[in-house]
DNA sequence: TTCCCCATGTCAAAATCCTGACATGGATGA
DNA sequence: TCATCCATGTCAGGATTTTGACATGGGGAA
């Protein structure tokens, strides 16, 4: 019975291993997402507008996993290129819902189709079996992480 | 035999969760690591550089997946804190080996146990029996992607 | 009502990282 | 030998992200 830390090895680490792999998809994405014209953060928060319409600066940063000043940031440009809609007030609360606008829907679409290929990529390099659990324990880990 | 993608929702997907777990332990590398004055990408070039000492700048940008620009200013980081050496010239070739300093080494050692509560808090999280099942895809998942 | 607390949006400054580029040293093949 | 190619270290510039801070709006408790 080994403990599981430390191993005589650093790259043998889970640490390193979830980095490897969240480098590896950053770095197809990247790729990917540059002949559409979009990074990784604006495609992130595409999609999740496209699922949830109306969300807030400060939503959306937390559900990409940035502050809200990068997600500011993003938002800004995603709105110069017209691909998102804000109002500049609101009646009630301080919250602005951003909305995609039908070049940003198109946008998302085309974009999609390669992101998913990646993600594609990665699901079929291991067994099929394998998938729910590899869910179930990422989510388990960032959980226990306070994520 | 419903298809891997795409799923109903953005946030089922594997890369959805992979960003998040990692993301949850960078932050709680961040965090913790502040308070033993080192950032995530010094005290992985410091752990790699405890096992596999001589290593080159090029090479460490490699294992932490960062470019060589900005393994460059990390160590620079890391020499100015006198906890890395490198020469200025070499005999033979271009690269530059790096080794740890005793104050390195010490640092490191302190920061190490932090980090490895955090590391045993993610697998602890998880069924013991998953561990190795949970490596090999990860790394499956790099390596179709080109990791 | 009024005060306090929290969340949100935003600004400014700094730190971090990446892209593009260039010069150097070694190795390979003609 | 020499020329070409590859890897390395480094510089400059810009883009991205973060930290710190501040003002605003809403909700809850006294």
């Amino acid at each position: 019975m080994a403990p599981p830390h430390p191993a005589d090895d650093v790259t043998e680490h889970v640490g390193y291993r979830l980095k490897r792999a969240a480098a590896a998809l950053r770095g197809a994405m990247d790729k990917a997402l540059r002949e559409h014209g979009l990074t990784v953060p604006q495609y992130a928060c595409l999609e999740l507008l496209d699922e949830r319409p109306g969300l807030s600066n400060a939503e959306l940063a937390r559900g990409t996993f940035v502050t809200r000043q990068s997600m500011n940031v993003v938002l800004r440009g995603l709105q110069d290129a017209d691909l998102i809609s804000r109002p500049a007030t609101t009646d009630h609360g301080r919250a602005l819902p951003a909305h995609l606008t039908e070049r940003g829907r198109e946008r998302l679409h085309v974009a999609r189709s390669a992101v998913y290929a990646i993600e594609r990529t990665m699901v079929e390099a291991l067994p099929r079996r394998r998938l729910a659990a590899l869910l179930t324990d990422l989510d388990r880990m960032a959980e226990a992480l306070g994520g």
